[in-house]
DNA sequence: CAAGATAGTGTTGCACAGACACTATGTCAA
DNA sequence: TTGACATAGTGTCTGTGCAACACTATCTTG
């Protein structure tokens, strides 16, 4: 007996959600092994449906949250797919997100439908489920263009980081080199971030100085 | 007796479409007037319920045609908006768009839910329905700003078209005068429009050149 | 202490955007 | 017929912002 009854057809919401972050110096996407039919067995985005009382990007949040333990990203909404037969088993329409993390956040875990969880660099993404390989090429599109007018490359920094580390985000998003000097000056020119006064040392070479964003949260459109 | 059933609660889907053009030099949005509760009597966006069978844009399209007699627009996914109150009857989540057309997109006819159609002026837009307003200003900043950097004004322009033509539609939406050297210069460069050879005369004084654009239907992204 | 690795720093040239004013061609009214 | 009016149409200059470009500084390691 299913209680759940409607005067018209009504189809499912679920939110997927494309968490990147940089691994190795290359753009890498967070995906789930499904636990359940369909498509058991096969990768693809976490997400899920959306509950009655919250609002969808809560939904996003808990769903990333309770499938893979990733808490405290940054969050945008990308697209909603719905061709009607996108999922074999009733129609559901699926509002995506896009989300960052630095990469520092290390071994997700595993939850509730979730069978595995990894990273896979966005050059050996495997067979996915639905229409999710779309969904990730459509997302990676728009993270390429936000680098351009907007501070979103923040979303891949940790609280303190250099700018090397910062320019190697803007190289990986954008498959090329860029001009040391000319990166700093660009970026410096924003007034978005400070020095902090320390500086970190790794590997045999000079430290480089440690920067922290003004005004944390706030992404904002540039030019 | 409700004869669609679910084990799980599902939130009912539309779509919401503000269509705009530009009449007498100003930015217009175009209005329905809600025959049914809730909001009786409100003015509200053109749209409705997402049928099992048809993906969202083709629902947006539909719903336009039925309640406002418009076909043929330019259209675009906007926004999908899904706070878990936003309909008093029940949860629903609402896939937005924003539609271009000409302005010699003249009297639209009131069909179905709306118990009449018009345009309005978007300094001087009446109370709305449900959270409209919202998606009417979230549209029009969309608007503003992929007009820099896309060709979605050749949206509000005819077959043919004369340069004095197109730039009133920027600065309509951008609310500021242009020089008009710099202007047709800049359109010029794109290297998207070419001259029909005939020439357009209205009012007293010298006929202006009509254009095409070259490649109908492409919509890009320039620079 | 020499080699190696990344950090950090300014100047120049060029392409593009914005400021700017006059002639051309039509209508209309006196 | 002609002068007033209205919009069409056209080129130059100047400043600004972006791309190209090389060397010194500071640390580790052998």
């Amino acid at each position: 007996m299913k209680p759940f009854c409607y005067d018209y057809p009504h189809p499912a919401v679920t939110t997927d959600i494309a968490l990147f972050t940089i691994r190795e110096e290359r753009l890498a996407v967070l995906l789930i092994r499904r636990r359940a039919a369909p498509f058991q067995g096969c990768w693809a985005l976490p997400g899920g449906f959306v509950e009655m009382d919250e609002c969808l990007e809560d939904c996003a949040l808990r769903e990333l949250a309770e499938e893979t333990g990733v808490t405290g990203v940054y969050l945008e909404q990308l697209y909603t797919f719905g061709k009607p037969d996108r999922d074999p088993r009733e129609r559901i329409i699926s509002v995506t997100y896009y989300a960052l993390a630095p990469s520092e956040i290390l071994s997700p875990v595993a939850g509730s439908d979730a069978a595995e969880v990894a990273w896979f660099a966005m050059d050996a993404l495997p067979e996915l489920a639905f229409d999710h390989r779309e969904v990730i090429a459509l997302a990676q599109q728009r993270l390429r263009a936000k680098l351009d007018y907007s501070t979103v490359a923040f979303g891949f920094m940790q609280e303190e980081f250099t700018l090397g580390e910062l320019q190697k985000v803007y190289e990986t998003i954008r498959g090329e080199a860029l001009d040391k000097r000319n990166f700093r000056k660009h970026i410096l020119a924003l007034d978005l971030i400070g020095e902090t006064g320390t500086s970190r040392r790794v590997g045999n070479h000079r430290p480089a100085k440690l920067y922290r964003v003004q005004h944390p949260g706030a992404v904002l459109y540039i030019k």
